[in-house]
DNA sequence: CATGAATGAGTTTTCATTCAT
DNA sequence: AATGAATGAAAACTCATTCAT
């Protein structure tokens, strides 16, 4: 499940009490390495500050991951399956919806996630402008899959006539720069009382009618 | 004029060919900084790259600019300040015009700016997100001026009911927000061929009509 | 006890072993700081070559101390601190006796420790005479602390009437020159292999009666 | 006469004007390095700010002297000479006097001229205990010529039977102890209206007949 | 397995010296 | 001769990674 993890056994070892330990162990990594990675940035942090981070040496960190890399990967890959998870949830339980609702839908989870991962949104903004950073799946990569789910958003609304046709190439990079427009208010908004996700409708009613009068 | 060169003599000496050696060399290293920093990263990029990227030693670099940290923000201080008056100069022509005009001669500098200064975008969106970085005018700070003319744009939207009221607060980050979608959007797509800045009139329809039918 | 070690564990870690292993490393490279500090100059001195004289990588030094600034505190805090401790060991065991005795037992402790330490002594003569250097406790607040101690010795001869009281604020710089003198000379000595702590009768003859016949 | 300068027409050229605006220039410039190097340290201070200091550009320190050392040197050296020649003419002018008064007025010259070049005794002190400094003249040889005329001075007193002839041979290195302890403590006395020189009777006084009552 | 001290390659920064104008 | 920008070797410091305990 953890592509990056290290001398996991392919088969769970006879112990799985130990196994159980193991993993919650990797998790606290992973999570630390979020915070971190998100608050020095990418490039500033330090292994031993995730180490701390999460109650580790730095010994242990290397036990779990192969490198410093392998680390980011497992991280955006971990994070990034959880919010596709979602995304497809949402997706299948609007099935049958109009476009409007299942967009809603699928930009409330959006902006869920962002909100619950603020520092994964900080590290796949980080990357995303950076073309053919050498031999890493990163950046824009970690979100492909994501992207995937809104490009088939979209045909579907196109195909159902609720979005235009002229300029729709563009449509999945327009609505995920709005999504990311919000995400970048709501971080120097006075008022944080109201949950982003909240902010939904509001999304969905600009990507669909504009801002004009 | 420029914050963070270093040694720069308050009133031209007296030599006036030195002098301009001087800016032409400044000059050259602010733009290789911009192509070395969006290339390897506002982190990884090297003073040695990013000195024979400008064809003179390291050294010279530090007798234009105190330290790393003054090279970036003197690159970003000039390019902003180039964009600031490209897009005044935009708001100023186009007083008098119906605000859908306003707007596209807006977003159409916009994006030639950063067609014509990709790099300073990279760089720019690669800062946005951090918050309360280090004392230093960097990240969202390098687009503070440009932010303040996008919210008096849609205040003017506003007044002459051009923009709907309800949900306003946002207009500015959703606008920018489009803008950056558009950017992304062109670093993937294959076929470059028309100029970022013909989009202007797409953006201009999405903003104010949105994508749907 | 070191004010310049990083790190260091506030109580004991669990692992006895390792703790001493760490006091070894550090007390190692003190002793290779001193050598190389005294040997090229406390502004040449190299920290690589410090390093390879404690028969470490430069990151070990650095993992014990801040900086090259914090190993020249902690060197001659330590050196220092040892130094005191002896004279004040010396003037605790002379307590009772004659001033002269209680003078020479002092003279003799700073020759000997100056003596086994000759490198800290260039290192705080070099520093002796700089003025307000940068707000390190450098220089002559090295040698504070047993200022103090000749300054008590003196004002103590005083009371005894076995010093002349008449241009007494300059006995404790007069003696600490003559003392120093003594060092220089033998420094220079072709002979030397009486121990210089024996010379302190004589230092001591001089400062009570003088070169005169 | 400076045994370091460059460039200096062996025989005066043509142009006496222009002899002399050169050696003003040269003055000005062993003056501020005077200055610089006792402020920053002999091994801290920077060309740039020696050169700054005397109000003229780098370029024009280079034309007067070889390099650092040389400089570091001809300043020595020139001190040095002044030194010498003004000790001489004590000695000269006291030939005849009996010994206590001969040595007041060296110790008086001593000390006028330390008072009056301060940063050179600082820069004297910084380097009097490093032994045997690659290849150059520095150090103690700056004092080596003022060191002859003490241990010729206190040769006279001995055969005077003006001093002990036991431990005679610290003689020199104890009475330049006390003058270095002298100038040290007058760094850091509050009350500095007396001008040093004066000092010099109670120093002979404290040399001659000690401290004790 | 966990630990954390040791390693050393890689970067930034400084500054004496050169040289075209 | 004076100037001051350019040079680049040398030094301080960082931090991912290793490995003995």
């Amino acid at each position: 499940m953890n592509p990056s993890s290290k001398t996991a056994p392919v088969v769970s070892s006879g112990n799985p009490l130990r196994e159980r330990l193991r993993a919650e162990t990797a998790r606290s990594i992973v999570g630390a390495a979020e915070k971190v990675f998100a608050a020095q940035g990418v490039n500033a942090a330090r292994m031993d500050d995730i180490a701390s981070e999460a109650g580790v040496s730095v010994g242990t960190v290397y036990n779990h991951f192969e490198d410093r890399e392998s680390l980011l990967n497992g991280l955006l890959a971990t994070r990034r399956a959880e919010l596709v998870a979602n995304l497809d949830a949402a997706l299948e339980a609007g099935g049958g919806e109009p476009f409007p609702f299942m967009l809603e839908r699928f930009t409330s989870t959006l902006l869920e996630h962002f909100e619950s991962h603020r520092p994964f949104f900080s590290i796949v903004i980080e990357g995303e402008h950076r073309r053919g950073f050498p031999a890493t799946g990163r950046g824009n990569d970690a979100m492909l899959e994501v992207y995937q789910r809104v490009e088939h958003l979209m045909t579907r609304g196109l195909r159902k006539k609720a979005l235009r046709s002229q300029g729709a190439e563009l449509w999945p990079a327009l609505f995920m720069g709005a999504v990311r427009g919000a995400m970048v208010h709501s971080l120097y908004d006075k008022s944080p009382a109201r949950p982003l996700a909240e902010r939904a409708p509001d999304l969905v009613r600009f990507f669909l009618d504009g801002a004009g009068a």
